[in-house]
RNA sequence: GCGUCUGUAGCUCAGGUGGAUAGAGCAGCGGUUUCCUAAACCGCGUGCCGGGGGUUCGAGUCCUCCCAGGCGCACCA
């Protein structure tokens, strides 16, 4: 149940017809009403719902929007909405305060619907698929791919909540450069474990979790590679550590609470032959010429700031190629939407993915990429710098250990993406009211601790029908349950605009609400239908907040 | 140089897709508990919304030009 939208429509169709009577007494001209909205005010004392008609009429009707707006309020059906008060405010806004009561079939609903309550079907089972993190399978996860997983995972969540069908993907980069580089690396510390002079290759992987990995290799094997075929030698190490290393980014993003419906290949790619057909098919497309020896993608015939090279003059195809194949790929398994959460530093990569995208047939904007900028980590009011390379790096793992799961995905979610996002280790360490974590979770904490106390005295959360809601007449009352009302619009907004940050902006104001209520009233009061009435407020506020709290993948403890 | 993102209170950030008097948290000051969890509540804010110009009834929001910062601009990914 959306109240809210149903208000609105009730509104907007008895503005029409108020106009249209308006129009019929010579009152006011227009051909067309334009677009209005009727919209909750910022200000309270606006009203219930605004509507800007009057102001938007004005052109067409050559007349002052005050005089429009007043000739609509003469016309206006009251009870049709159950309008209490209409008014004409401000330089031509029409003004409704509803009926007192207006809001108070939301709360049997939520109780009837339970986990789904602020759920909707915008989505109609359309295929949507959302790849995110994608990190290189080489070592583990750093704080920007945990900010991409925080953000995924939760946009994943957003649209499954508002009716579609969400696969979570992520994409293995296990061909390539780096993969080569991963494997000269795997070799120089398996050499130097047996006692052989070798070195890291300069843009190779310093990181001393390598040396781990070839412990565990050497355990298996010991030096029988020690004399091997080099080529051999590296293939086998490069295989043993992917295994090793993937094991450990899906067990530490499980840790983390996000669960891969597939993980993608990139070498699979080559393998099947997909990107030679994709290169084939943009050759056969006319985007594809020859160059210094290698094949290049005709870039700029779609108005990309220069071609870019899909095949290398060593014949290996880049990773733009594979890339391409992938996404391909991706419209052929049937996704309809396709969305990436990316590092703010591909975001050169995105337009010409698409513009690639375009050259084989597809609709480039069906390709949704969400940007985020990188995370700069502080401590002690100091900035920590990171570099995969040299193996400095907080990593996933000890974030969780360190502030747990609960407060890193919070943080990570809290900034809308494009913003740089200084993640304050010690405030989301801290146990304290500084951390806007707890402060959520306390609220949820609370609700169960007078509900338990309820049902240690015996009393139960009536049925909405046994509750007299009318005696919730309360400000605090009144504003929690308009909160409460407004979740069905919160995950909308924030699926569609994929803006995970707006769950956590909500969670707050909802905690906020509740925590000033429950200083204000008391719910176990002494009398019954008062205290039935508010048992079912709470309950209610108790519901939608542990779903916005399961949206954001950080659970909603019963007691703290 | 080109592209892109960012610039809002002392600090960290919101401002639902153009609306009326721009908000919250933190920090600071002062209050609140014989009573369902004080991890809470209440009160206290003089902001050239980076700057100029434009669009219109109306701009933090849209256009344009500057300024400052982040990130890109490889036969890396």
């Amino acid at each position: 149940m959306n109240i809210i939208q149903e208000t609105k429509r009730l509104l907007a169709a008895a503005l029409m017809d108020a106009a249209a009577a308006a129009r019929a007494a010579g009152e006011i001209s227009y051909d067309e009403l334009p677009d209005f909205v009727v919209e909750i005010p910022r200000e309270k004392f606006h009203g219930d719902f605004a509507t800007n008609l009057a102001l938007l009429l004005a052109r067409q009707a050559r007349q002052a929007p005050r005089a429009i707006a007043a000739a609509i309020v003469q016309h206006f059906d009251l009870t049709q909405a159950g309008v209490a008060k209409i008014e004409v405010a401000g330089p031509g806004f029409i003004n409704f305060t509803l009926d007192g009561k207006w809001l108070l079939p939301v709360l049997p609903a939520v109780l009837a619907e339970d986990e789904h309550y602020g759920w909707s079907n915008i989505g109609q089972g359309t295929k949507v698929q959302v790849e995110f993190v994608s990190a290189n399978p080489t070592g583990l996860l750093h704080m920007g791919n945990a900010r991409g997983a925080a953000l995924g995972d939760c946009i994943a969540n957003l649209l499954t909540a508002v009716g579609y069908e969400v696969t979570r993907e992520f994409y293995i980069n296990d061909a390539g450069n780096q993969i080569e580089n991963f494997a000269l690396s795997l070799e120089a510390r398996y050499l130097q474990a047996l006692g052989q002079e070798a070195d890291i290759p300069e843009d190779g992987y310093h990181g001393i979790d390598l040396i781990d990995t070839v412990q565990h290799f050497l355990e298996l094997y010991g030096d029988k590679y020690l004399d091997a075929d080099p080529t051999l030698r590296r293939e086998i190490l490069v295989r043993f550590a992917l295994e090793e290393k993937l094991a450990a980014i899906r067990q530490v993003l499980e840790d983390f609470g996000v669960h891969y419906d597939v993980w993608f290949s990139e070498q699979s790619l080559h393998d099947s032959g997909a990107v030679a057909r994709a290169v084939a098919d943009l050759e056969k497309a006319g985007y594809i010429y020859e160059k210094d020896g290698a094949l290049w993608f005709k870039a700029t015939r779609l108005g990309e700031e220069k071609d870019e090279v899909l095949v290398r003059q060593n014949g290996l195809p880049t990773y733009f190629a594979a890339d391409i194949a992938y996404h391909r790929n991706k419209f052929e398994r049937g996704f309809k939407w396709l969305i990436n959460v990316w590092g703010a530093d591909h975001h050169g990569h995105v337009s010409r993915l698409k513009s690639a995208l375009k050259a084989l047939g597809y609709d480039p904007d069906r390709l949704e990429v969400v940007l985020m900028q990188l995370v700069r980590l502080y401590q002690g009011g100091e900035v920590l710098r990171m570099s995969k390379r040299t193996g400095q790096y907080v990593t996933l793992n000890e974030l969780i250990e360190e502030v747990g799961k609960d407060a890193a995905r919070y943080f990570f979610v809290m900034l809308k993406s494009d913003s740089h996002l200084e993640f304050d280790l010690d405030l989301a360490r801290s146990q304290s009211a500084d951390n806007p974590v707890y402060y959520v979770q306390y609220a949820h904490a609370r609700i169960c601790s007078i509900l338990r106390l309820a049902r240690e005295r015996g009393l139960q959360v009536p049925s909405a029908r046994e509750a007299d809601l009318g005696l919730l007449t309360e400000p605090a009352e009144l504003d929690l349950i308009k909160q409460i009302a407004n979740w069905p619009d919160t995950v909308a907004g924030a699926a569609l605009a994929l803006e995970p940050h707006r769950l956590t902006r909500f969670a707050h104001e909802l905690a906020s609400l509740f925590h000033s209520f429950y200083t204000s009233c008391r719910v176990l009061a002494d009398d019954p239908q008062v205290r039935n009435a508010r048992l079912v407020l709470v309950e209610a506020a108790r519901i939608t907040l542990r779903n916005v709290l399961h949206l954001l993948g950080v659970s909603a403890p019963e007691r703290m």
